[in-house]
This record gives structure tokens, C-alpha cells and sequence, in this order.
DNA sequence: ATGGTTGTTCGACAA
């Protein structure tokens, strides 16, 4: 069995149907992981997505922040939801495919301006949240598994425009990297992008700030593909689709593709 | 060092 798994930070999935339904019909993955959909569950347009083959769809939503959706061709169900940081918002929800692999999709607090959890509890809670999907994955280790989504943290040096100027900067900071790190070895994951593309700057967020994002290219890679070690040699062809940063009205985070043959 | 933009929903907040 083969398919192909997308993961996309939307920002507002309501505001940006169309371009959901232009990125399932220009590529047709055959699963679509979103976040920051920013929608009660029975507010987003599942027609739209029906419509175009995605019938089965698992989803977390709340008012105006947060939420998070699996839209897939292939048949899955609903495998729970973790309320990591018992921080009450809809950051994850899993799913599982026929062929008994699960799929998490995750969105992890931005944390916060100031990278220092006694003056800024965003920050904390964010640690906080990458402590506790460190313990759920060392109780539990995950076996024919792929976790993605926006984690809101670039590990490494490659993975943002200035390793140097952002060291203090949210999303970069030494401690955060150590705790997505901590996460990747609980759960003995691997990092699909990086294991299919290991050299060379990657990124899948730029700002809406900056005044041409395209040429000023100061880009972190946010969005991640991970998978168990037990299915990960069958990953492949990942990329990150830079192109659908410039459409028109886009959300500030580009989608992330993998393969996988099961 | 600062300010820069966008979304939800009409005033802040969050990112």
C-alpha cells in the first residue's frame, strides 16, 4: 500500500477553502493534515473537500484559535485526541488507517515572545506541552506511526535564514530544540524531511512581516513529517511546496509532502 | 533596537 500525506499550517481553514481545494486538486494527496484551522468543527466547509474525493475526515476545532483537521481519501478513524499541557485546546487528534498505521497531527504553541517561562507563561506551557508528548512516546513507543504538523520549532542550523540571530528567537531557542529533540528520541522517531533531504537550508514558514518574503527568504522550518524507525525506511519523496507561500491570500506556512510505501 | 502583517471578530489577543 501506497500513499502520499500532506501537512499544512492554514491559518483559518474557513478563509482559505480555496486554496485547500486548489492544493488537493493540483496534488492529490491522499491525506491532508491541517492546522490553525480556527473553527469549530461543524463550521468547516466539509463539502468543499468531500466533493473532491476526501470523505473521511477526523477533526478537533474550537472558536476562533487553534484546531485541527485529517481530510484523507483513504478510509480512517477517529484514534483520540491529548490534551497535552492540559491547556484545553485543540492541538491534536489522531486517526488510523486500514492498514493499522497511526497518524498524529500535532500543533504545538508558538510560546510567546520572550523565550523565559518565569516571565512568560506561553513559554512555558510550551515546554510543558513538548515534556509531555516526550512521556506519552517513552510509555508508549510508537510503532507504524507518523506524526506532523506545525511544531513551531526549527531544529537546526539549516532549518532557519540565521542560526546566529536566532538563538534568542522564539521557535530556535537551544531549550526548545532540546525538547523536540527529547521528543524524537522518547518515541525513536525519525525525521522523514530531513532524512530525505539532509543538507541545504529548508523551510516551510515565512512571515507575513516581512515586505517581500520570497526575496528577503528569512524562512524557519516549522512544519515537520516524522516517522516510527519500524516504517520509516519506507518513507520517501518528500518536499515542501514553496510555491503555495506566493499564492493569493496565503496562510504564512507552506505544505510539507511525504510518501510512504507500506 | 524597533517595527513590520494577518486572522478572529469589533477590541484585544494570538501568531
Amino acid at each position: 500500500m501506497s500513499f502520499t500525506l500532506a501537512t499544512w499550517n492554514i491559518n483559518s481553514v474557513r478563509l482559505r477553502e480555496v486554496l485547500v481545494a486548489r492544493l488537493l486538486t493540483d496534488e492529490q494527496p491522499d491525506i491532508l493534515c491541517l492546522q490553525e484551522c480556527k473553527s469549530p468543527v461543524e463550521k468547516i466547509p466539509l463539502e468543499t473537500f468531500r466533493a473532491l474525493g476526501y470523505t473521511h475526515i477526523v477533526a478537533r476545532g474550537q472558536k476562533g484559535y487553534n484546531g485541527v483537521a485529517i481530510l484523507s481519501k483513504l478510509p480512517i478513524t477517529d484514534a483520540g485526541e491529548r490534551d497535552f499541557a492540559s491547556l484545553g485546546h485543540a492541538r491534536h487528534v489522531a486517526a488510523r488507517l486500514e492498514n493499522g498505521v497511526t497518524i498524529h497531527n500535532c500543533y504545538v504553541p508558538a510560546g510567546g515572545d520572550i523565550p523565559d517561562r518565569e516571565v512568560n507563561l506561553k513559554f512555558g506551557q510550551k515546554l510543558d506541552y513538548l515534556t509531555e508528548m516526550r512521556d506519552l512516546f517513552h510509555g508508549e513507543k510508537p510503532e507504524k506511526s507518523i506524526l506532523v504538523g506545525d511544531l513551531n520549532i526549527a531544529p537546526r542550523e539549516d532549518d532557519v535564514w540565521s542560526h546566529k540571530q536566532l538563538l534568542k528567537i522564539v521557535s530556535h531557542t537551544p531549550i526548545e530544540v532540546d525538547h523536540l529533540n527529547a521528543v524524537i528520541e522518547a518515541g525513536d522517531w525519525v525525521d522523514v524531511t530531513r532524512a530525505d533531504i539532509p543538507s541545504g537550508q529548508l523551510y516551510s514558514w515565512w512571515s507575513y512581516r516581512a515586505a517581500d518574503w520570497d526575496a528577503a527568504d528569512k524562512g524557519r522550518r516549522l512544519d515537520h513529517i516524522w516517522a516510527s524507525r519500524d516504517i520509516a525506511n519506507a518513507a520517501h519523496g518528500s518536499r515542501i511546496l514553496r510555491a503555495v507561500r506566493g499564492w493569493d491570500g496565503p496562510s504564512d506556512h507552506a505544505p510539507v509532502f511525504a510518501s510512504f510505501d507500506l
